[in-house]
DNA sequence: GTCTATAGATTGATAGAC
DNA sequence: GTCTATCAATCTATAGAC
């Protein structure tokens, strides 16, 4: 089949660039989502992009630098949003409101790069060629157990919260739904949103 | 390094059986949660297990054989415990938490075996041989959702809540322990459950 | 039950033709 | 920019000595 036509949403100017590039890692993130990073071979991603395996490396250098251009492009949009989020310096409650319904949104618009950094990260922290990626996720995790911490010394949160245990099932909550969300599903972010 | 002495907590009789089996194949859960399942080799078991490489193989016939048994060694008796639970036939609210209670215990006391269950679960899913962990999980899933309904219609849930939703956020809250606690903690356990 | 050596298969990556 | 062929490394699994 022929590729679907994935335009950029803003072609501008650039058309140029390497757009069949992207569109490659684009694919590979989907397969690396769906069988994993370590169990996908370069054939699969050859097949899945319509080309020989061989003929990736024409594009990327390596298997890993797919995997690092996907995590670093996620995680670059994410801090970018959060930072946003964060400037416009609104009370703890809502501002973390805010950042619940980005991070709902990216995990849901975004899954094949969330699914990834969810499930591999052993191999991600493990492998020094990522460091990037883990220290974007630490400031990330800074940033949200700020706001946190802000919420519940202005009693915000229900009483005796632990802001680290907060965290830890707020984001487990919104990242479950790559798990178990089937992507027919309607109301789902207001609902999400409800819940805190 | 000589082994640490791993004694089984219960030797009572059978100190026979193979606990040499068995304890190749902890080590083995120990090293699969660590590095991911894909990217562990035989020879990190080995090295891990005190023996060589090849000779894994006179305990078990497959690397997958050794993660089979991992999952399905925590899904038999997580099954177990759950039906117990069930079977006491308390109000919903009541068996809920006593369930949320011990799916927390689970995933703490047995870190391995979740933390493989959640990270590999791509991997889990795609091959026939695992069929029977993916049944396992399925069954788990149903009497959640079973017991999340009851409660949702003896009025016990706040109003609006999804089952499917609700159950997403718990699982995910209680697996994400996995990634941010630190065995340091106290009391967490208690906190979790006056979350619900 | 563990060792060493190695078979057999797969994989990431390279090279050169087109 | 893609193809085919292939290298080199790595890995699972086997075989036989001890």
């Amino acid at each position: 089949m022929p590729k679907p036509a994935k335009r950029p949403i803003r072609p501008r100017h650039r058309v140029e660039s390497s757009s069949r590039r992207d569109e490659i890692r684009a694919v590979a993130g989907r397969v690396f989502a769906e069988h994993g990073f370590a169990h996908t071979t370069m054939r699969q991603v050859g097949d899945a992009s319509g080309t020989g395996a061989g003929s990736l490396y024409h594009h990327f250098t390596s298997k890993d630098e797919i995997l690092l251009e996907l995590l670093e492009g996620l995680q670059r949009d994410i801090l970018r949003d959060l930072k946003v989020v964060i400037d416009q310096g609104r009370d703890p409650l809502r501002t973390l409101t805010a950042m619940i319904e980005l991070a709902i949104r990216y995990v849901l618009e975004r899954r094949d790069e969330s699914q990834i950094l969810l499930n591999d990260y052993p191999y991600i922290a493990g492998s020094p060629a990522f460091a990037p990626v883990v220290r974007a996720t630490d400031e990330s995790t800074r940033i949200w157990l700020g706001v946190l911490r802000d919420a519940a010394e202005a009693g915000q949160l229900r009483d005796g919260v632990e802001v680290n245990i907060a965290f830890s099932m707020l984001f487990g909550s919104i990242f479950s739904s790559l798990r178990f969300y089937n992507p027919r599903g309607r109301i789902k972010a207001e609902v999400y949103v409800e819940k805190m």
